[in-house]
DNA sequence: TCTATAATGTGACAAATGTCATATTAAGTC
DNA sequence: GACTTAATATGACATTTGTCACATTATAGA
């Protein structure tokens, strides 16, 4: 009997999902969390053979999880289950050695199969999620210049930016035109929502 | 028997629901969709007893195959199915009569026992969604400067919004001086994350 | 009927934003 | 070793943004 936990905090879509693995005669579903902490507890408890987590979580994302797992050297295979086929999300799954990457965006029999597949030993990412990062404009900016956008994403002005980045007001706004540059915007707001529609933040 | 016709864009969570749903004994998913307007069309062709409906798909919102259903005077009984406790989704809801709003952050459980109340007549509303309706900032928010705050959030300038909405630019300005100091905000950014936070946008 | 409030406008002003030219230093690449 | 890019900075400038005072008209409520 293989040992499952899942990890989401969507309720109607946790328990929807529990349900049904535990359906499957060899799938045994030991635990569920709707947070990211009680998720990493009990999966080091409880040793599942198998750990579904969501990304968006409170508390400690699923990815977060996922490099716990990694650095305490667990044995439990981790699948990734979410809605964002997301490069950057993508990336530090890879680094914390996950064995699936899946979206929501999937039936639930893909989920199965994933499940059995990494249990084969198999690592799985979603065809749709590869293509869509394959597919997605490459980042064009550099690792300050995505600080200070997010700096601007709450709202904050140049003073208050070049504070939270320890950097002089002038630099900020030296920062922000080339963001607008390289966006092809010309305000705050309309380099955000690139940057967002493109999932560079 | 009794028919239920499911919308919901997000794959696993639909085949999740579709399979669960279809275990019970009295209940028979005749069919799901994706998208709104595959939805409204099958509903208007298989009537079902209940459909249930997510909001945010493609195509065609939850809430206007909800409001056709209505104008229509179709039998089907309906139940939104969401993330969201909008006040404004949920009073378009109850502008267009549905019999059952219930969130996502509610588990399965939930939503069969939601289906059998609404097939008994009765109208049933989440607990949460209400509390959340209630205890939520009313929104202090005129009309137009709705209107202007929908407009910054597509990045326009306030020449360009006042293109867009028919006003002169220092109107635009004027009304955008007064959703700041409404929101007690300093900045179109922070107003847009205030006005999100608080769903008013 | 009086009184708010919403919707609309103008003009003036201070502050913030965005652009540009220019510069230094460090790191990485051919 | 030359070249590029990133990271950082300054100063000057034009434009945009936000504030304020003031004004008109329409409408809804007490």
């Amino acid at each position: 009997m293989t040992k499952i936990y899942l990890a989401e905090d969507q309720k109607m879509l946790n328990t929807a999902l529990a349900t049904l693995l535990g359906l499957e005669d060899d799938l045994d579903v030991i635990g569920t969390a709707t947070d990211g902490n009680t998720a990493l507890s009990e999966i080091v408890l409880k040793k599942p053979d198998v750990a579904i987590l969501d990304i968006e979580m409170p508390k400690l994302s699923g990815l977060d999880v996922a490099q716990q797992i990694d650095v305490l050297k667990l044995t439990t295979k981790v699948i990734i289950l979410t809605t964002f086929a997301k490069a950057s999300y993508f990336e530090q799954a890879v680094d914390a050695h996950v064995n699936g990457y899946l979206l929501k965006d999937n039936p639930t029999d893909q989920l199965v199969q994933t499940i059995r597949e990494v249990l084969d030993g198999k690592t799985v990412f979603s065809p749709e999620l590869v293509t869509s990062i394959l597919s997605a404009e490459k980042n064009p900016l550099t690792k300050r210049e995505i600080d200070v956008l997010k700096e601007i994403k709450t709202g904050k002005n140049s003073k208050e930016i070049a504070k939270a980045v320890f950097l002089s007001d002038g630099t900020v706004r030296n920062y922000i035109s080339s963001i607008l540059s390289k966006t092809g915007t010309s305000s705050r707001i309309e380099a955000l929502n690139i940057a967002e529609k493109n999932k560079w933040i």
